[in-house]
DNA sequence: CCCTGGTGTGCAATCGTTTACGATGGTTCT
DNA sequence: AGAACCATCGTAAACGATTGCACACCAGGG
């Protein structure tokens, strides 16, 4: 049926091997003959059988991606720089959505792992004992998550909450407040600390809100809980919760920005649609998937210096054997977006 | 490294056949053979090397789906059906972002087709000719766009549009307009054709109020558009549009719905996040992901009776050999979702 | 006792590539 | 001139699974 690489050899007058090299090793075979090969190729639309390479090479030239969810707005521009590099270097992608269930996912690695290339595993919620087995597997690539054992990349905190923070200050705000996620998310740790700190040295006061589920739900959870404190801007864990949280302040008849000065975090596209525009942070979601590619094609080697990235630490634990492997851990820088959601401060009490 | 057949074979006592036929063709092997194969397949963790069997069958298990673009939240939902349905049928989903490029989406599939059992293409803008090439190369099924020679499926208007207008008329609208998308879009030319029906049939007046691009920037030239005519009431090609003109009216001091109602298409996730909520027809996305791929499983074959689905209608051009094709065209049922931004007609005009 | 038929199994070819190895011819060095 | 070397290319063996074919074995009918 299709074209094979018989057939151009046979056009081409050189025997398979040669037709081969002329694509995988072109400096070993001579002028005259790589350029009829090539010609014979382009006549004929061949294109290799990637099955057949694959069953050699032990290379599917397919890497696959886990997300939690596809739905959720924050993954598809991720998906976006995972294929554009991926592409770059002629690997397609394979995409599987978790289905919110933390326990499938450790068999889905399993799955995937005998196709592909290698996994990058997206906001993953296995257990760091999971995620170590998986890696036993296949090559792993983390993003939005970090494990000491493992290389990936994340949103660096800096300088997007300093410059939010400081954007609060100017405003008026005092008293600032932070809506978290899940309890068990390393990001929203950080975050937290993160603001605790941004907060202190600027001399304002910080308070805790809670632990949300990461829902439109959990932000109307957070809206009523806000209502209890009284802080004059809230920082929230996401977009998504956001634009629940400030849908829920406004049933409740309280004004933002008004009254309270909303922040999230994201910049999905709605935040730019709704009115008041949401004020948010952004994290650089089109070049994490980009380098969690690279991380996993150049399988945690040093990096090349052509890229804007910024590598802010590695693993140094040591493994048994007493060698440091070290992982990168890439930390892209976020990037404070106002928006009509903060304003100065008013009317709250 | 990986286990192969030939290791299963030797721990179970048999050949690399009988082996195989273990699992191909239980039926085939004696009953003692085939449970020591099993046991030791199950011993030795063994599963088959995807690009081998891929080689000899000549089919690698694989699906593609090619989305215009991933960060349009029209498509996850499509995607998450075609994945579920794949996982049933032992598949996987490789996912390609087109890339808002029409002229690329051809060179797109001629690079998938050489490594996937087939491909779905999602609202795709390929010329009719393009996709006849396209089909040419490899199975290929439609999701949202309707082809004569091709099976797809695509969401009907009934009964979304009927309800949705009936529900206006009720709220005493008589002058409705319509935003459109794209023109070289079908399925918005069939909508505009409904909707000026059911219009015609209530009595109501209505207005082709133009085309625009199905983007944000699309809805807020709607709006304006909108403003030049004096309907009460608009249906919007998507979502996207309707929020975004609905921001774009606010903006210009006109009150959604109090002075005009908007109704949108698709409910996607943020349609009942904003205030007001926004009325819309939805469209099952999911299914239409599902049933994609089962369109391309069964080769255009007829369709087994378990769903629910509606098969609107076949192709029965015949080719030239006098033959009659019949490829499945298949429309689901939409639906019309009430919420804030529809409204008992009041001050407009 | 031979032949037919069915059942279960193994041998070996095959899919399309890649690549180790060896063969060939020509050039350069001593 | 002979050796050593290089560039170029072909032969053939993989990779791991599937499957057509043939063979062995056993039953039963003539």
């Amino acid at each position: 049926m299709a074209t094979t690489l018989k057939d151009v050899a046979a056009l081409a007058g050189v025997s398979v091997a040669t037709a081969s090299r002329a694509f995988q090793r072109p400096e070993l075979v001579g002028a005259t003959s790589r350029e009829k090969v090539l010609a014979a190729a382009a006549d004929l639309g061949y294109s290799p059988n990637r099955s057949a390479r694959a069953l050699i090479t032990g290379r599917s030239g397919v890497y696959g991606v886990i997300v939690p969810d596809l739905e959720n707005p924050f993954f598809p521009a991720v998906l976006k720089g995972a294929q554009a590099r991926a592409h770059q270097l002629g690997s397609q992608l394979l995409i599987t959505d978790a289905g919110e269930a933390p326990e499938g996912e450790l068999p889905l690695v399993r799955t995937l792992a005998a196709q592909v290339d290698g996994i990058v595993l997206c906001s993953s919620r296995m257990t760091e004992d999971s995620l170590r087995e998986a890696a036993d597997i296949t090559p792993l690539s983390l993003v939005n998550r970090v494990s000491p054992v493992l290389p990936g990349v994340f949103a660096d905190p800096v300088p997007g909450i300093p410059s939010a923070v400081r954007h609060l200050h100017r405003m008026g705000h005092r008293r600032v407040g932070y809506v978290g996620g899940p309890s068990v998310s390393r990001s929203d740790a950080v975050r937290r600390t993160v603001i605790e700190r941004i907060c202190t040295e600027a001399g304002m006061e910080w308070t805790d809100i809670g632990s949300f589920p990461p829902t439109v739900d959990g932000g109307r959870s957070g809206a009523e809980a806000v209502l209890l404190t009284d802080v004059t801007a809230v920082l929230v864990y996401n977009d998504f919760m956001a634009l629940a949280l400030m849908e829920r302040l406004r049933s409740f008849g309280v004004d933002v920005p008004e009254e309270i000065s909303v922040v999230g975090w994201d910049d999905i596209e709605f935040s730019s649609l709704v009115t008041p525009g949401l004020s948010t942070v952004r994290v650089p979601r089109y070049d994490m998937g980009v380098t969690a590619i690279d991380l996993l094609h150049d399988g945690g080697r040093r990096r090349n210096g052509e890229s804007h990235l910024e590598c802010l630490g590695s693993s140094g634990d040591e493994d048994a054997q007493g060698r440091s492997p070290r992982h990168a851990r890439i930390g892209l820088p976020s990037q404070f977006v106002p928006r009509g959601s903060t304003a100065k401060v008013t009317a709250r009490e």
